[in-house]
DNA sequence: GCCAACGTTGGC
DNA sequence: GCCAACGTTGGC
């Protein structure tokens, strides 16, 4: 079983967005490398942390399942939608979604701040420069490390 | 709202 | 294949 960390702006879809509707797909990945991840590593079992972005704390609120592995994204083919891909074809889908599930919500935030201050997470892509994923891999170690701080 | 850092696009 | 221009992400 693999872990995972998984990015959401809260405004679009948020950690009560989930807990109200129990399962949903992680659709609107627009990037390749994460598209790969999801493809090729991403497995039905694995547990990945909700994390949220771009709002007045990130950072990590809680835990959820991925219940169905990847599967092509209807988003790219919905015209009206915000992640519509008018370059991608039904017969050769370009990018991809998963189902999570909803396990759990913290009572509180872990800040970023806090995830950055923590030298056992210094190897985490989150808290290095640059970097852009929204979905990247947590190793056992940081995913044990991070439960103890919650 | 700013902007650093990165990915993508497209002309050549 | 290079690289400038542009778009996006996301912390602050």
């Amino acid at each position: 079983m693999a872990y995972w960390l998984m990015k959401s702006e809260p405004d679009v879809f948020g950690i009560d967005d989930l807990k109200k509707v129990r399962v949903e797909p992680w659709d609107g990945v627009r990037n390749y490398q994460v598209r790969n991840m999801m493809r090729d590593d991403m497995r039905k079992g694995d547990l990945a942390f909700f994390y949220h972005s771009n709002c007045k704390t990130p950072g990590i609120v809680g835990l959820m399942s991925i219940v169905k592995e990847a599967y092509p994204d209807p988003t790219q083919f919905d015209r009206r939608s915000r992640y519509f891909d008018p370059k991608s074809k039904p017969d050769e889908p370009r990018w991809l979604a998963v189902d999570v599930r909803y396990k759990r919500k913290f009572a509180e935030v872990l800040p970023l701040q806090e995830l950055k201050a923590r030298r056992q997470l210094a190897e985490l892509p989150l808290v290095q420069r640059g970097n852009r994923l929204s979905v990247m891999p947590v190793t056992p170690a940081q995913w044990e490390y991070i439960l103890t701080l919650v």
